[in-house]
RNA sequence: GGGCGGCUAGCUCAGCUGGUUAGAGCGUCUCGUUUACACCGAGAAGGUCGGGGGUUCGAACCCCUCGCCGCCCACCA
């Protein structure tokens, strides 16, 4: 006998094991079976699960099991993330919370060797707490962006990239972040709004016949400056072009340039150029072949090419003295406070500063063409559909990608350095030699370049490096491209962009046909869940307080498209209710004898209850099949929660039970047996939303004195016969919820006791309704809590009216009536009639309507008229009469 | 500055290519120990679908416009 309820504590470990050591995670060895592979966005080693993977995790799981049920070889292959610059920063914390020596002092060699020692021990986490919310990932294939295979991967794709002239090395400003001290691409850079300062600062002519005046808002910059341009139009400073002006501190002449870059709305209209610090000023350097100072070293102190007073000031510092030195020579013309945006690393959070140094870069531009062809062609979809503009948006205007860090921490860049400065690229050491040895005529020391790669190198290899590439492995032919990709859209640009452009230049196929991008979490409140803000929901305790089925079944219900998920807590309290709910259901089916039948067809039912509840079993399937298909995730829920709990339980179970306690043997059996199979059904269509109580009750749920031969995991999703629809039934049973429905109604309102069972007498029917009012007489008589169900002519007196499905009928509560109520009652029901005979009428009056609607719409709208008006009069028929009594 | 998404019941959200009386869950109110379930059952109240204009026989849905809210990209003159 089943529990009252379910009890997930006990139950999910034993069943996550259970499935685990059935191999049902891997996908089957069916040549011929369809594939379908998800490759999980690998969460970073230093990470623990937030509710963001909790989602993101949970939908991947709803679609390998759906897929995995539907006789697919599915595939979910896990793994997880090196996350370079995060990992490198939890190590080098760890160090010195322990006091030990810093990450310099350590050596690199150390160092490292330090990060696997740590991973070994806590980079599995985040892996076990996939398990806990029942991910069905294939662990056998896990793999790690920097284990030996994918490593391999990124050399050879880098070496392929720099032969193809693909990748290169150049010097050009880069996004420098001083905290890390390593170059960082473009979009690890985050524009904060702050609060700063305008100044405005004068410099002198050359030849003291007066002055210019720039503004800016960095003005220890102008340390390194080598030009101040104007616009070429400019009247005001024309005379100026070409003339020099002596900059302040410095003491350094330099020229006033015209350049279109020059804005005359701007500030004064003039402009100081600093090429070596500022993006814009080092393409008008470019433009005049202005000199190029550096005037920072890496950690963004002033370095010696700036006066003496000024070196190793930190840059903040010497922004200070620069001012304070203009006001001095009295040359600061005018302070103005601003908000402006001001780029700062993603990671640090520290002020980037654009640098001059030399870094490896991809020539994304040409990865990108084939990469936004395939979205464009139909290849790769996104879903929803809107965010191929976002793809597109920033593909078409995306620049060369740097791909070097100067980290420890990552895949070291395979490039080697002779003593001239010649660079050999190859997979290997032995190789690089071998190519030095050609190149110099004899061995020479080669040093490897110190960089590593950007971690978003490795992880746009994911879905073929984890497959076995550049091996032609049968996982490889088997399984790539791979089917959906489930992501957030924050990772649109770092990541999954990135895998196309990689995915189509070394494979030439899309590494999916379909992106579905997820939704952000916020909290209740609607707010961006952080730390800092204390609003974090832990999947894990979530899990632990509501079981991991609530906690996904919500998940996936308020997976709607294109939107924020607001998650609270009552929320998921009502789908830990909704599993208790269906347990209940089982377990009244188990108390009452309702076990599967071995061979027993659907197909042959002959209750009209039995008929209805096949048809809509078929519905349901149908609907819940179409919408996972289509990633319409929360649509799957709600056609599930309905069916289950508004359909199965509330008025399938409660058909059933007068069937169950009656005479008439067959229909007990075929019920126990139709009640048997409705609730299989139901755990296999929930199964991949809710696994673990579907998995527990499918195995309590056995067949009669024998153990189940499979896991509901591994056991085939319905597909049900169109044959099963069944309108007749489905006509009888609306009309019989309707007679028990609309009854309900009259009791409630007219304050029939709850304990009373008055007789229903139908008054008008047609020859079919009576019938089946007749056949139904049990469970109408059980759901209405009635006495008998009669027919006559005419209610007796003190019977209440009322009109079901277009059958009158009236409840004999005689004495038990309240008169004023019952006035109130059907005064409302004439008025709600006589609003829709008054509204359709219109409609129909309208010779507009009539001509240009379609024939059905208007025919509809003809009978619903008469519908109406059948029922106002005899509403008012029953007022009338009530009146007379009264 | 460019772009995207949203604005529907007190709250959180559904409403497909325009077509009956706009739905659900939670919350609220009333009633209920009917042997699956109080993590339950029955009933009820509650919405001028952000504002305005237009197209149409017909608009929550299509077009224009305005207003908020959120986000992305660009911007350190």
């Amino acid at each position: 006998m089943l529990e009252k309820t379910f009890d997930p504590a006990t139950a999910e470990p034993r069943l996550y094991r259970q499935w685990e050591e059935s191999g049902a995670f891997a996908p089957i060895d069916d040549p011929a079976a369809p594939t379908f592979t998800i490759v999980i966005p690998p969460p970073n080693i230093t990470g623990s699960l937030h509710i963001g993977h909790a989602l993101n995790n949970t939908l991947q799981d709803v679609l390998t099991r759906f897929a995995r049920m539907r006789g697919m070889a599915a595939l979910w292959l896990p793994g997880t993330d090196h996350a370079g610059i995060a990992t490198q920063m939890v190590v080098e914390r760890q160090l010195a919370a322990e006091g030990n020596i810093g990450r310099r002092e350590l050596g690199r060699e150390a160092f490292v060797e330090r990060i696997w020692e740590w991973k070994a021990k806590s980079g599995g986490t985040i892996v076990n707490q996939l398990r806990r919310l029942g991910a069905s990932c294939d662990w056998s294939r896990e793999r790690f962006t920097l284990d030996d295979g994918l490593s391999a991967a990124v050399r050879k794709v880098f070496v392929t990239l720099h032969r193809q002239k693909l990748i290169y090395r150049d010097k050009r400003l880069v996004n420098w972040d001083p905290h890390f001290q390593t170059a960082i691409s473009d979009i690890e850079v985050e524009q904060l709004e702050v609060d700063g300062h305008y100044w405005h600062l004068a410099y002198p002519l050359e030849d003291g016949s007066g002055e210019i005046i720039v503004a800016t808002t960095r003005p220890e910059t102008m340390l390194g400056d080598t030009a101040v341009a104007v616009h070429p139009s400019d009247e005001r400073y024309k005379t100026l072009i070409g003339k020099c002006v002596r900059l302040p501190i410095v003491g350094r002449p330099i020229p006033i340039i015209a350049d279109d870059y020059a804005d005359r709305e701007k500030g004064s209209g003039a402009v100081k150029i600093t090429p070596a610090h500022d993006f814009n000023d080092f393409k008008v350097g470019q433009r005049h072949h202005l000199p190029i100072i550096n005037i920072l070293d890496a950690g963004a102190r002033i370095n010696d090419n700036a006066p003496a007073a000024y070196r190793g000031l930190d840059r903040f510092e010497a922004r200070k003295r620069v001012v304070a030195e203009f006001e001095a020579l009295g040359l600061l013309r005018g302070v103005e406070t601003t908000r402006h945006a001001v780029p700062h690393g993603d990671r640090s959070g520290a002020v980037v500063e654009p640098w001059l140094t030399d870094q490896w870069y991809v020539d994304a531009k040409t990865l990108a063409a084939p990469a936004i062809a395939a979205v464009e062609s139909g290849e790769t979809v996104f879903e929803p559909r809107h965010w191929e503009k976002t793809y597109f948006e920033w593909m078409r205007n995306i620049e060369p990608w740097c791909v070097s860090r100067q980290l420890w921490w990552g895949h070291r860049i395979p490039a080697w350095y002779g003593p001239d400065g010649h660079i050999f690229v190859a997979e290997t050491a032995e190789e690089a030699h071998a190519a030095a040895h050609e190149y110099y005529g004899h061995d020479e020391d080669l040093r490897q370049d110190e960089d590593v790669l950007d971690t978003w190198f490795s992880s746009a290899l994911w879905p073929f490096s984890t497959l076995g590439w550049p091996a032609k492995t049968s996982d490889l032919a088997r399984f790539y491209p791979t089917h959906t990709l489930v992501t957030g859209f924050d990772i649109i640009f770092f990541w999954v962009a990135r895998m196309m452009m990689m995915g189509i230049h070394f494979t030439g196929q899309a590494p999916f046909q379909r992106v579905f991008i997820n939704a952000l979490i916020r909290d209740a409140e609607g707010a961006k869940m952080s730390k800092s803000k204390g609003n974090v929901m832990n999947p894990l305790e979530l899990v632990d307080e509501y079981g991991a089925d609530a906690l996904r079944f919500t998940l996936t219900a308020m997976s709607g498209q294109a939107r924020d998920i607001r998650l609270s807590k009552p929320r998921i309290e009502g789908y830990r209710n909704f599993g208790t709910k269906l347990w209940n259901a089982a377990r009244f089916c188990q108390m009452n004898g309702c076990v599967a039948v071995e061979g027993f067809d659907p197909a042959g039912v002959t209750h009209t209850v039995n008929r209805w509840v096949r048809g809509e079993t078929l519905k349901a399937a149908r609907e819940v099949t179409a919408a996972l298909e289509a990633c319409a995730f929360d649509a799957a829920t709600a056609i599930l929660y309905r069916f289950i709990w508004n359909l199965f339980c509330d008025w399938f179970v409660e058909f059933a039970k007068p069937i169950l306690n009656g005479e008439d043997e067959a229909a007990k059996v075929e019920t126990r047996a139709m009640a048997a199979w409705v609730l299989e059904t139901i755990l296999k269509l929930l199964h991949p939303v809710a696994p673990f109580i579907t998995e527990e009750l499918w195995a309590q749920t056995a067949l009669e004195g024998r153990p189940r031969s499979g896991l509901l995991i591994t056991t085939p999703w319905p597909q049900l016969p169109e044959a099963y629809a069944d309108a007749q039934a489905e006509a009888e049973i609306e009309l019989v919820i309707a007679t028990v429905t609309e009854g309900r109604s009259v009791r409630s309102e007219l304050n029939v006791p709850p304990g009373a069972r008055p007789d229903l007498i139908v008054t008008e029917a047609t020859e079919t309704q009576e019938r089946t009012l007749r056949t139904n007489a049990a469970v109408i008589g059980h759901t209405l809590r009635i006495g008998t169900l009669r027919f006559e002519p005419a209610p007796p007196n003190g019977a209440v009216a009322y009109v079901a499905a277009g059958a009158a009928m009236a409840l004999d509560v005689n004495s038990l009536v309240d008169l004023p109520a019952e006035r109130a009652r059907l005064a409302k029901d004439i008025a709600t009639q006589a609003q829709d005979i008054d509204r359709t009428a219109k409609k129909l009056a309208n010779s507009d309507f009539i001509g240009r609607a379609p024939p059905e719409v208007v025919t509809e709208n003809r009978e619903r008229l008469a519908a109406a008006e059948r029922n106002k009069a005899r509403l008012m028929a029953i007022l009338a009469r009530l009146e007379s009594v009264g």
